[in-house]
RNA sequence: GCCCAGGUAGCUCAGUCGGUAGAGCAGGGGAUUGAAAAUCCCCGUGUGGGCGGUUCGAUUCCGUCCCUGGGCA
């Protein structure tokens, strides 16, 4: 069994911190879990971690990509599973840290045998459903029931960007998508232990380190980083995440109140927060520790390591 | 000081021809299978500004006081 190591938890949440500390104790290497800082130039509003802790320890999947290029889950477990087995092999420990648990679950969990859904196929999907402004997301709805009802019992019929995918996969593949098995994404995935920490910390302290985050953020130049990005790649994907966002609907109005800016970012930082708790609170494997209990994750990993030493010699 | 318009959920406001009230946002909970920092679902009792009056019954009508915004002096 290779052991890999998780750190999960909101955002701010302080993970950065409490997985440097751990990779310096256990001899590990960190991969980011992070749909926004695999991008290139997204500095300020991604909180990537600084230069001197990226120097102490190896951190994989960063600045991987270039703000136009695309990503996925998929890509994102590709790299994932590499990044794994080229750490295991030098006789390091992975630890995965960050806050989209969705890769971590199709990481662990493995995805569809599909390739990519070509995009042609999307978009005459989303245009035969689209009359003039409004979706008719009952009728993609009826229409996934015909072909695949299992699916269709399992994506409301509200959720267009989910109706959509599905009826992509329908027609790409010719079969509905429910009858689709994840399969893992390499043989290393199977022999893999996980043991899963997440920080946990009372709602308020997370709101005022959210907060004080904000205010370096948007202190240290998000505005002006946001716009030069907007300049150079005003088509990337990150710029609507939040942060981002919010700093370009700011630039767009011309105003000049900084404190509704952080307000507003403030707000959708919380509102992420709490999906990103949902989701840790859902997966049963997942221990909750305080921030600074690395006493304990040391010990804890230490005898397992000697566990599964034992059992191997 | 006078005149007008308001004071209803954390915020912005609806509505009740008198039978104790509801939307959006915020907030909380949940989902999540190749865009996920995305997308979607569920959750609304609040001294109806205070005090009196009329009434079987007032948030709704009347009086008065207080507060806020605007106007006139």
């Amino acid at each position: 069994m290779k052991l890999c190591l998780a750190i999960l938890g909101p955002t701010a949440s302080g993970k950065s911190e409490l997985a440097l500390e751990l990779a310096q104790a256990l001899g590990g290497e960190i991969i980011c879990l992070d749909s926004v800082t695999v991008y290139r130039h997204f500095e300020i509003g991604a909180a990537k971690p600084a230069p001197e802790d990226r120097k102490r320890v190896p951190h994989h999947l960063l600045d991987i990509l270039d703000p136009q290029e695309e990503f996925s889950a998929f890509d994102f477990v590709k790299r994932a599973d590499a990044a794994l087995s080229d750490i295991h092999a030098r006789g390091k420990l992975p630890i995965v840290v960050g806050g989209t648990y969705f890769y971590l679950r199709a990481l662990q969990n493995g995805m569809y045998p599909s390739d990519k859904v070509p995009p042609e196929i999307v978009e005459q999907v989303e245009s035969s459903y689209l009359d003039g402004e409004h979706w008719l997301t009952e009728k993609m709805h009826a229409d996934l029931k015909a072909v695949d009802p299992r699916a269709a019992e399992k994506i409301h019929a509200n959720d267009r960007y989910r109706l959509v995918r599905a009826l992509s996969l329908w027609k790409h593949l010719g079969t509905a998508p429910s009858k689709l098995q994840p399969e893992p994404i390499s043989e290393a995935q199977t022999e893999r232990l996980w043991v899963k920490y997440a920080l946990a910390l009372p709602r308020h302290r997370l709101v005022d380190r959210v907060a004080a985050r904000t205010h370096k953020m948007v202190d240290g130049g998000l505005l002006e980083e946001t716009r030069g990005l907007l300049k150079r790649f005003p088509r990337a994907r990150a710029l609507t995440s939040v942060g981002y966002a919010e700093a370009v609907t700011h630039l767009a109005s011309g105003s000049s109140d900084k404190k509704a800016l952080c307000n507003a970012i403030i707000e959708k930082t919380r509102q992420l927060a709490k999906r990103q708790i949902t989701w840790i609170r859902s997966d049963p494997e997942i221990r909750f520790v305080a921030p600074g209990d690395t006493a304990r994750m040391r010990l804890e990993f230490n005898n397992l390591k000697y566990v599964l030493n034992e059992e191997a010699g």
